[in-house]
DNA sequence: TATGAATGAGGTTTCATTCAT
DNA sequence: CATGAATGAAACCTCATTCAT
C-alpha cells in the first residue's frame, strides 16, 4: 500500500525546502536567509515555497522548530530526573546537555544572535516546560521542603544552566569541558544545598 | 586656544546622529533602524551619515557602544569589590545590577533579541573585562585558594549573574525582585562556599 | 443514440468551471478572478481549465457571455416592440429593463467597473443588436418618417436608456424608482415627439 | 528670487514621472501601467517613484487627477449656463463638450474600460458637481417650476449627456458629429419642454 | 561640510501556465 | 481526461549608498 506519488513528491519538496532553509540559515544567518536563496538551495522555483508555506516567516518558523526538536528531545532526556540524586547524577546530565549543545553549536550561535520573535517564543516556551519538569523533580526529591519557593529555585536553575552552557559553547573560553562541568556541578550543588539541603 | 568651529559643528552633528540612532534603535529595533530613518530623526540628510561613518554597521556599532557605556559604568561600580565580603555585600551589589538592567529594560530587550555580530562582540568584550575584575577580587579575597581555577570560577559567576538578571528583566517571571535577589545570592554564595569556602 | 459519457462529463466540468467563474467574478471582481481561484471554486485542478479554454481570458469571456445572456434575454423581451405605442407602453418596458438590471446589480457593477476589452466588445455588440431592433420598431411605427435618421434616433435612445438605468442602479441617487421611470419616460417621449412626432 | 535648485529638480522629476505615467496609461491601460514601466518611461530608477508617492495607487491617482483636470475645466466652462437659453445655446455647449471628449478620446477610453475604484470616485464626484450646477441653472431659468423635481431632471440630463457623448466618442458609430449634436439637442430640448416647458 | 535627489539591486509574493504522472 | 506540483517572470516596494550641487 504505497502513498500516492503526488503526495510523495510534495513531501519530498517540502523536505528539500526545509533542509535548504536549515543550510542557508546556518550558513548566512537569519538576515541572509532570503526566500530566493532558500529556493535556489532547494533547487525549486521561488513560487514553490508558497505552495507549502504562507510566507517567509512560516518557513523559518518550521526550520527552527525542526532544528530545535532534536535539541529538545535530547535535552529533555538529560533533564528528566537530572536533579534527583547527588552531584554525580547532576554532573552526568549536565554532560549530556553540554554535549548536545556543542554538537549543534552552529545552530545555537544563529539562534542566539539574531533571534526573531518567533524563535524567541519557542525558546521561552521550551524553557518554561523545563521549569515545570525541574520543579516537579525538586518537589519529588524534597517533599518536606516547606517554605522554599520551589518554582523560583527551578527557574533559577534552568536559566543558570541554560545560559552557562550556551555561553561556554559560543565563547569557548579558556575553560575545558571537564572544568566547566565541575564548576557547573558545584554551582548547582551548592545552590541546592543552600536552598533544599 | 579655541577648537575650530568646523570641529565643533562636526561633533554636534555626530552627537545628533548617535542620539537619533539610539532612539530609533529603541523604538523600532535593529530591523527598523534604517539609515534613512536615523538621518531623518537626526535632522540631517542621509548623505551626512557617510561623512562620519563608513557604513550603517559603524553607526549602530557606535550607538550600541555608547548605550552600553552607561550600563557598564554603573555595573562596573556595582561589581567592584562586590564579592569581597559575605552574602550581604553580594546581595547589595546584585541589587544595583538588577536595578540598572531594569532601568534600561528596553535597551536590554533590543540587544538580546536582534543581536548583530558587532553588538555581540561588544557584549563579550565587556563580560571578559568583568571576568578579570571578578577574578582579581576573588584572588584578593582568597589569597590562599591554591588549586582552585579562579578564572573559571569568575567566568561562571559572571555568566550566571548576567543571564539570570537579564532573563528576569526580559521574562518577568512570577518571581519578585526580593525573591530573585535571595535566590541569586544563595546561588552565588553557595557556589563560592563550595569552591573557595 | 447516447452521448458518449466522456462528452457528458466534459460538459459537466465546463459547467462547473463557468459557474465557479461567475461566483468568483461577482465576489472578487475581475482583478480577484485568478485561474487558481476559479479552479479551486470549481473543484478541479488548475490544469483542467486548459483542457477546455486556451487561456484565462477565454474563461472570463465565456463567463461574461453567459451572464449577459440572461440579461439580454430579459431585456430583449422588454424592448421588443417597446416603442410601438404611446408613453404607457414605453414606461412599462422601461420598468422591465430597470428591474432586470436592479436584480443583477452585482453583475452590472462588476462589468461597469473593470471592463476588460472583451467584455466591452460584447456589450457593444449587444447594444448594436438592440439598435437594430429599435430602429426596426421605429420604422414600423412611423413608415412615413421621411428624412428622419432613424438609425441615429435608435442609437440615441438605446444609449440613453442603457446608461441612465445603469447609472441609477449603480449610483442609487436620491431619486426613487417611480421618479426615475417618470423622467426616463418623459425623456424618451419628448425625444420621439420631436423627431417622429 | 529663484527657487532652490533642489526643489527645481524635484519638481522636474515629479513632472517627468507624471508625464510618463500618463503616456504609459494611455498606451497600455491600467493593467499595463506597472511601476517599473512608468519609471523606465520617466527615465528614473524605480526607487525614485517612492520619493514622491507612497505607492503605485497614489501615482495613478495623481495622473488621473491631472488628466481629468483639463477635461473638467473645459467641460465646466461648457456647462456653465449651458441650459440657460433655447436650443441654440444648448447645442453650442454640447458641441464644446463633445469636442473636448473627442480631443481626449484615448483618455476617455482608458478611463471607461478599466476603472479603478479611485478613478470611479473621482468621476462620480465630478458628475455630482455638475448635477448641482445644472440644477441651479434650471431653477434660475424656471423659477416658476413648481412641483417639478428639478434635482431628478438635472441628474437625468447629466447622465444622458455624459454617456451619449462618451459612447459616441468610443463607438464612433455611423452617426456624424452634426447628426449626433442634432439628436442630443433634440433629446435635451424635448425633455426640458416636457418637464419645464 | 552638507544636502537630498537619485539609484538599482534585491526583497517577498502572486499567478497564468505547463507537464509528468 | 484529470491532476496538482512546479515554474519563473514579473509585480510592488525598500534601503544602503553615491554624488552633483
Amino acid at each position: 500500500m504505497r502513498r500516492r506519488p503526488t503526495q510523495e513528491r510534495s513531501r519530498a519538496t517540502v523536505e528539500r525546502i526545509l533542509d535548504a532553509g536549515r543550510s542557508v540559515l546556518l550558513e548566512r544567518g537569519f538576515e541572509g536567509a532570503s526566500t530566493n536563496r532558500i529556493a535556489a538551495a532547494a533547487g525549486v522555483g521561488p513560487g514553490s515555497l508558497y505552495q507549502y508555506f504562507p510566507d517567509k516567516e512560516a518557513i523559518l518558523d518550521r526550520v527552527v522548530d525542526r532544528a530545535l526538536d532534536d535539541l529538545e528531545a535530547r535535552i529533555t532526556r538529560a533533564f528528566l530526573g537530572s536533579l534527583r540524586a547527588g552531584d554525580d547524577a547532576v554532573r552526568g546530565h549536565l554532560e549530556v546537555l553540554l554535549d548536545a549543545l556543542s554538537a549543534e553549536a552552529d545552530l545555537v550561535r544563529v539562534l542566539s544572535q539574531d533571534r526573531p520573535r518567533t524563535a524567541e517564543r519557542r525558546r521561552v516556551g521550551f524553557a518554561r516546560r523545563i521549569d515545570a519538569l525541574v520543579a516537579g523533580a525538586l518537589l519529588a526529591e524534597h517533599p518536606d521542603a516547606a517554605g522554599v519557593p520551589v518554582d523560583a529555585v527551578a527557574w533559577m536553575l534552568v536559566r543558570t544552566v541554560e545560559h552557562v552552557t550556551i555561553s561556554w559553547v559560543l565563547e569557548r573560553p579558556d575553560v575545558g569541558r571537564e572544568a566547566i562541568l565541575d564548576e557547573l556541578t558545584a554551582m548547582v550543588g551548592g545552590y541546592l544545598a543552600r536552598r533544599l539541603g
